[in-house]
DNA sequence: TATGAATGAGTGTTCATTCAT
DNA sequence: AATGAATGAACACTCATTCAT
């Protein structure tokens, strides 16, 4: 029974992930969920209060894995070098989007929309993801003079990149054929990030170094 | 006359682009732009053979734009340097989403969406976008053996960058506190998208001294 | 074209009043309306802005009919004998009941639930009324020391008096075998509340008379 | 557990009078009395055979209460004065509706719907009813030439004395400050009833008295 | 040319009930 | 004996569009 309820419950889910990924929240109905996931349409409303708290689930099941990570890390913040937190956690959030990827479409292009319910509960926990990232941001500034990029910038680059993979996954398979679970894109897509990471940390020094170089 | 229908025509438009961006195409209802034009219901499927005739107007009004920009720059592909055609390249378009931000909006979302009927016609045009920097990448790349990063990688991260600060909107206004129209952050935001760019070119050469530096 | 919509209304309106009448607001849905006046769906909500605004609808039309007559008997209050005003206001409240009468059915049921939201409309007109009846009370009492029984005593019998045979139309009909269309009995029903109104005036008196005759 | 179990009856049936009356039988839902009982919605169904059982039993109950009450009146018939059982009949009548309002609340709204499934046992009870007043009312006519009023006006008249008092509970309360447990009023209110009562059989008198003192 | 009337298809939600446990 | 899961039917309502005028 509780395997079953469970199931039941699974199988929702799962069918709203891949029909919000398509056709966005909007765009699907759960008619289309209740039917593609072959159970009730009032199922949807029984488990999950409405339309509205099922995406709500799934927001905040993405995001409390999401801050868990930033937490995680957070907490070596003054063991550790920034610098060296900073490449680990981007690397552990990009994995878990990776994992996660239906929830990251989801989550981002919901944040694209300013009306909705949802905006206030992703808010509370993007306000502590800005946080925590000013932290290390902050902490990294403190100890190495190179980094002159305002956090706004900083953080704004470093939020597209890890989001624009998840964003636009028809327009990368149509136009450029990379597919959604091209580890291979992924892992190339990733080492990139980091190389910009780096090369925020010395980018004047950098700029210096070429000057003489090419003098 | 001729200039009532074209006042009503701009007017709807208008207030298309604004709810369009913040409620999303399928979270705005043509009786919503309707009474919000304050123009009768009728009026939006006679100018635009229906809602979604409304959208494609939009779209294709930004894209015309957008390619008329890439156009224009791939002319002198084999008169200038590559590397400072895409830099012109990507400072002018920059400045055209930022005058065109509406549109911009609206057209990053759309493309989240799969199953977006425009998405064909978007598609012609992203094809010749893409071209166009395949070309100019290619320019680069047999010009500056420190390229080595992969097409995909740096075009995927280039349109991150150009499409991010449209398409969370109201996220930056809340909770970075940059205003759609903060021209001090675009002008920085701008610098750094260079400064990107440029440090792609020899970053190989940068980690290569690093190495040097470190030892 | 006026006529036509006219027509659309009314038929809508009519239907209601008759399904309403049988079967409740609550026990009457849109699509039986729309399905029994032989409409679209949609027209409903196109019309009065709901299920809840036909019933407005329905309700304000009957209560600004009744109010009229209220207000047109309270002007001649200080010209005319208080009593007959009363008498002649109350005949002719029993006849507009009569004319209207699936409106005075659907209004009284409505009255019986306490959460309507038809309520606070309805409880502006009855909140008038009230005044009304009370200055005529007033005025009566003022002139005949016989009237003893409480205002609200009297008032709750009155309306009672006006309300029941549009309460329980189905009773009336199955059980006492009168017809709503029953001339004859509403002749005599009004015959008889009339004489309860003048029963009331000289009350005292009749009972101190009796008392005398059966010494 | 037969006390648990007659517990969980009882607080069912309790909350059901209590939303029965100010929603309406329509107007509540089976969810809304198994959530305020705080009992599992299955137990209803399981109690009553469904809500329309529930229903069922509130107004069997009620009706049973008030047959019993019209037969002990009656056994009488032929030993006492007509008149006086009347009058007794009519006091008890009213005091256990001031007992069981909730109950005579439901009741008589429901008996204004034409299509309720329980209106057969109603009529069940209602023919009873009326046959035990056209007995009184027989009875009182062949020894009082004086009652010329017809059975339907005097038994329609009767009916919304004893009916209206609780068929509106919010507007007397709203409009004319009545609490439902004003004991005040109902006594008053139950005097006049009674007066109004004695004024039916002397009513030719009293006009012909009248005439007779203007004279 | 421009519009108000009207519509059919579709929306999310709630309903009372059933049934295996 | 009593319940949580699950359901099919119905709910009021909104949608974008059409069409006669």
């Amino acid at each position: 029974m509780e395997q079953d309820k469970l199931a039941t419950k699974k199988k929702v889910i799962e069918t709203a992930l891949t029909l919000f990924k398509i056709n966005g929240y909007q765009g699907t109905s759960v008619r289309d969920i209740s039917k593609k996931a072959n159970v009730n349409i009032a199922t949807i409303s029984y488990y999950f209060k409405g339309k509205q708290g099922l995406l709500e689930h799934i927001i905040v099941d993405f995001l409390e894995g999401y801050i868990e990570i930033l937490d995680k890390h957070c907490l070596s913040l003054y063991d550790k070098n920034a610098n060296l937190i900073l490449m680990n956690l981007v690397g552990e959030v990009l994995n878990y989007y990776f994992l996660k990827k239906e929830y990251a479409s989801i989550f981002y292009r919901e944040l694209t929309i300013d009306s909705v319910f949802i905006r206030e509960i992703m808010m509370t926990y993007l306000a502590r993801e800005r946080y925590t990232f000013t932290q290390i941001y902050d902490a990294i500034r403190m100890s190495n003079a190179k980094l002159t990029m305002p956090f706004s910038v900083f953080f704004v680059q470093l939020k597209s990149f890890l989001s624009t993979p998840y964003l636009f996954p028809g327009y990368l398979n149509e136009v450029l054929y990379i597919q959604q679970n091209d580890l291979y894109f992924f892992e190339r897509y990733k080492e990139y990030v980091e190389k910009w990471i780096e090369s925020l940390f010395d980018m004047d020094e950098r700029l210096v170094t070429r000057v003489e170089l090419s003098s």
